[in-house]
DNA sequence: CGGATCGTTGATCAACTTCAACGGTCGTGG
DNA sequence: CCACGACCGTTGAAGTTGATCAACGATCCG
């Protein structure tokens, strides 16, 4: 049933056969159709998701209207609102699929009670959490030294094909510009006019 | 010797005193004028650091030699290059004291075999690595929503006295602005000509 | 076919940078 | 003790980047 998110975890840590059970019992499966909601501002967040198949986007909204998103997951990456989550509170943010997505869910109480079984998992969710700070150490590096047009280039090489998975704007959204900038980039590039070294290796694909 | 670090790891997890021995034993203790950096970019880092006293900054220089901040740390928090730390390749970024700043020191191999010695240090880790990436989502959705203005003040607001204690040029490095701009920033708070809403609630202290 | 959704384009506008010059403060050496 | 220089903040003019607004086109799906 879990067998993505079985094979991540053994990736970090190695379990008995019992565990393993143990950690099966505690997720229940969730399969969303686009553009659903796992949950929504104003509800605490509850739970901490593991996708196995689709993306997700986690956003805000601003007084205005305006729509932000903070981070994507793609297919063996956990996504949750950490503040919502560790708290318990209603969130500010909220979840919702990009594509049709199916993932893992670990609620509050299921993460408490499995970490407490299976101690093993403390070391898994560190490993896990170091990498993710170091991903982020990247982002803002890239968010101070880089235009938003590197940004974007910089952004669609290291993830090839993920720019094809998910709208424009949620693109725009996510690089904190607007929709209209990133459509005069791309144009930019495509009529041969691209500031030297930025465009994508071999054009746009 | 470690007596704030021990208070803030009891914050977190109870550790019998032979492991309280052991986690003293595995930390060397680090004193530093203020500009001496505890590493520089090229060089591996050398550990994670927790302030006892003073103040750090986590940093890099692009190849205009422009610096920029990702990170600053004040007494009672951990600073490390996460990307170098964890695979022990020469680091992009350098940390320096902003002020005289004495630190714990923890090495990558007294990490590894302090956690296999006290496994319960893996759980306070990880619950740190939460609560860090709750602050960097937040960071996130300021850095989203917010002007450059706005983050300044919001900053200033949410961690009062900091300000006075790092040089402007430094902050303006941190929230990716010019010295110059926040200088005008400043400039039009004074002279009560702040846009509403954004000026420091009862002027600058 | 019709409406909604999303990307594009162009004109105007605001936020912020760049560059250059000036001024205050602090520590250090003469 | 004073003077000098380094360092840092300030100010103003001109330039860039990216936002905003409005209109138009394409595509998709019911």
């Amino acid at each position: 049933m879990y067998a993505a998110l079985l094979a991540h975890i053994a990736r970090y840590v190695a379990l008995t056969p019992a565990e393993t059970q143990a950690v099966s019992a505690r997720f229940t499966c969730q399969t969303v159709p686009r553009k659903a909601h796992l949950f929504e501002a104003g509800q605490p967040c509850p739970g901490n998701y593991f996708v196995l198949q689709g993306c997700l986007r986690l956003y805000f909204v601003t007084e205005k209207g305006v729509e932000h998103i903070t981070r994507f997951a793609l297919e063996n990456w956990w996504l949750t609102d950490y503040v919502s989550f560790l708290s318990q509170q209603p969130s500010a943010l909220g979840i919702q699929a990009v594509e049709p997505t199916t993932v893992a869910v670990l609620s509050y109480q299921n993460q408490e009670a499995l970490l407490a079984q299976v101690p093993a998992l403390e070391r898994y969710f560190r490993l896990l959490l170091q990498r993710t700070a170091a991903a982020d150490q990247n982002r803002w590096m890239f968010q101070l030294r880089d235009s938003t047009e590197e940004r974007y280039w910089h952004f669609s090489r290291s993830f090839p094909g993920f720019v094809q998975r998910v709208p424009q704007y949620m693109l725009a959204s996510y690089l904190g510009c607007t929709p209209e900038f990133l459509s005069k980039v791309r144009a930019k590039a495509n009529s041969g006019k691209a500031t030297p070294g930025l465009a994508p290796k071999g054009g746009i694909s």
